[in-house]
DNA sequence: CGTCGTTGGATAGCTTCACTATCCATGATT
DNA sequence: AATCATGGATAGTGAAGCTATCCAACGACG
């Protein structure tokens, strides 16, 4: 298909989309002649990612061609690959070197994934985006010990653990760690969202607002 | 304090707090002459909020500002202003309209939401971001069913439980306010980096990857 | 009292990011 | 052959978040 046909189906604009080629999120097409290019179904999909992981995972232009680059790292393994990916993601400022909240944001950090039986990995960029977030609540006195974290981190093992499961049981390898990327990103503003929801309506539970909905959860089994 | 004063102690440029006072984001010191403005404690504390809610929390400028205006709305209640403060976050962009991944994703959402037993709230903005992520997800063919969702919701129902409870045993009123958004905002990068450190061990955990760590965590029995 | 550095308000400028618009040689279509 | 479409190169746009420059009024000092 032609560059017009790639934008119609994907609803991006031919501007759009020659900007990406330039930035290297997208390969080029195969040149059919001196002045015009072929596309396929890949590069469908590819633009398709690239939108999502933009516009929906609030990725930089810059950072997705990095992960998209890394997952295609041929010289490199799996679990390698995925970490080099999702390490390129966006994690926000570094932590303040000299910063008395850092050194206790590191110390609550370090306890909590000591406790949860994660090893140390100081070298994952999640550990600093941790480690700043943990220093930005103390500064403000706001309550982040240990006991405060834990739960979110258990909450996150039970996430990690269903992801994995999920991503372990999809197609090809390639697409695997492309999937895990995505998921990565994608779930992202799903969480959150959750949370919002589930905020409010604790909100509405405890202080008692409005229309009270259904207290105890109709479901009893969950299909697929 | 004088405004330079004000710069040191919070570690940020005057010219960037004269920003701010411009943009509405912190209110303006109490004017001692015609051309110099005292600042107290106050307004230390609220600068650092911002600047943790706009550095750390990636909120644009503008949306702190009617974040921290609709907290102070005196003429509403509790639950109203958290309510506003809160959707005024950002949400990514609204799902498209006439798409039917969008539909399916409306679908989903609604289903996960009835299984959870929380009511079904279209007009709160989380909702939204719920299911234009859902709706990106499903574009790319990957796995974004009810039973692929509920975990999620699941383990935010957990977080959420817990944050009420913890902002419940909080100060005034006004500061448990504020504290609910502050902790809504900045416990995000804390979730998300949680759950990345916690992929990362459950990959490494799967697929075998350098040094194992233990795999039993040390403490004895979680309290849900 | 005069000088000189400091303060803070106003204004304009800078940088990055993500596009977007214009040109134009070539190629396709009628 | 005449006209329109394609796609590469280049420059421009607008928002966001600061940053730099001016300048009149202060205020401490000699």
């Amino acid at each position: 298909m032609r560059l017009a046909e790639l934008s119609e189906r994907s609803g991006v604009s031919t501007a759009t989309i020659k900007y990406y080629l330039r930035e290297g999120l997208l390969p080029p097409g195969r040149r059919v002649t001196a002045t015009q290019a072929e596309y396929d179904e890949e590069h469908l999909r590819r633009l398709r990612l690239v939108r999502a992981l933009v516009q929906v995972g609030r990725v930089p232009v810059a950072t997705a061609r990095e992960v998209l680059t890394a997952v295609e790292d041929e010289t490199a393994g799996q679990v390698d690959r995925l970490g080099a990916a999702v390490g390129s993601l966006p994690h926000g400022p570094a932590p303040a070197p000299a910063d008395p909240a850092t050194a206790t944001a590191e110390h609550t950090a370090a306890e909590v994934l000591r406790l949860l039986g994660w090893g140390h990995h100081p070298e994952n960029p999640a550990h600093g985006m941790l480690v700043s977030a943990l220093a930005a609540l103390g500064r403000l006195d706001y309550p982040c010990g240990t006991a405060h974290v834990l739960p979110y981190g258990r909450a996150a093992a039970a996430i990690a653990e269903h992801e994995l499961a999920v991503i372990e049981e999809l197609d090809a390898p390639t697409t695997q760690l492309e999937a895990a990327v995505a998921l990565t990103v994608l779930y992202e503003p799903v969480l959150l969202a959750l949370r919002r929801l589930a905020q409010a309506r604790e909100a509405g539970r405890r202080f008692g607002s409005g229309p009270e909905t259904n207290d105890d959860p109709p479901h009893e089994a969950e299909g697929r």
